[in-house]
DNA sequence: TTTATTTTGCACCGATTGTTGCAATTGAGT
DNA sequence: ACTCAATTGCAACAATCGGTGCAAAATAAA
């Protein structure tokens, strides 16, 4: 009973996700969520309390997001090229069409974790997702004998983990997908240790 | 003449450096400013106009405190152990007494340069005095026969300043110099490519 | 149709943002 | 001692921030 909502929720949690991407959670004031959801702000406060916690339901998505791209890595049999295409679809990720949006767990991790323990908890979950899946799909090429096994894989996965976070860092100032790639061979040499 | 001034301008601006590092420019107000520096806001809109000129000047002065780091590489004569002391420097750098600062060029490039072309051209200008730095230390290597002249130096640079942003910001959510140094290992055993 | 309940739009809140006008203060040059 | 330019402290500015009170609008249940 009562009026019914004009939006949905998770249609307006995943453009919010998209507007803090680009903009970042300061530069993204509710006057800018309201007038580019279409949704005004009591609604908004109506349905999630406040600002940030509107930015940590944001980011719940934008962590699904991530972790079915790491799925991916499943899909390919040979360990490093798995690893590769990862790689390879992370850069066209954070490439959208107008300029350089960067990886929101990575613009997160720097403007907002620091000062905020909660985002800080969830960016840390995020990262251990990242580092975990890596792992497995190391450990896989290990018993495949794609990989060496002299690899540490677990500090190997936080090393990928680190690289990742380096060019979504990089794209955000440096443009253009051409150095991202061939910087990204050199990052999947490391698999070729002895 | 008239009346003379209560502060020393290069001082504030290096105070001004570690403000920003540790808050970030948005979190960091005139008044925060103010009351950290001991001198009024109006003596510093005197002195540097606005709040992004005092930004860029103190940003300046963290450009030539990481040059001068980056001179150290000169000062061992291998060069992958040249690297490697270049690396556990900005480790301990990142980390302050109280909790972690990270690195300003990694914290600005993310937060303020996607909005901000002044400062967008000073960050990739401190990317590049990164680069260069490492282009030609792995040079050096190469001409002393300490690496192999199958590496592509100036990719490796690339990498190399990829990986540098990518622990800074890993940095911010996860303290312990642990990870980054065994991290750091796996970063450098690219160099080791036959 | 009336009632009860939820959502929406509007006005408005206090706090804080960066920035400036102005007059008092300071101190070197005359 | 006087002058004059530079610096300072204080008060205030408009704009914006996140957040709320309240009544009208909307809709399901009675």
């Amino acid at each position: 009973m009562g009026r019914q909502r004009k939006f949905d929720e998770e249609d307006i949690l995943f453009r919010a996700m998209e507007l803090f991407w680009i903009r970042g959670y300061e530069a993204t004031s509710i006057q800018h969520l309201e007038t580019h959801l279409g949704v005004g702000k009591r609604s908004l406060y109506n349905t999630f309390g406040n600002k940030e916690n509107l930015f940590i339901e944001a980011l719940k998505r934008y962590q699904a997001l991530a972790l079915s791209g790491l799925q991916g890595l499943d899909e390919t049999e040979n360990a490093k090229q798995a690893i590769r295409d990862l790689y390879l679809r992370r850069i066209e990720f954070v490439a959208s069409k107008d300029g350089w949006r960067g990886c929101l767990m990575t613009n997160t991790a720097v403007e907002l974790a620091p000062h905020n323990p909660r985002v800080a908890k969830q960016i840390k979950a995020m990262l251990k997702d990242t580092e975990n899946a890596l792992f497995k799909t190391i450990r896989r090429g290990q018993n495949n004998r794609q990989l060496s096994a002299n690899l540490d894989a677990r500090m190997t996965a936080v090393f990928l983990t680190q690289n990742v976070l380096g060019f979504n860092a990089f794209a955000k100032v440096s443009p253009g997908t051409r150095n991202l790639k061939r910087s990204a061979e050199i990052t999947l040499s490391v698999l070729d240790a002895p």
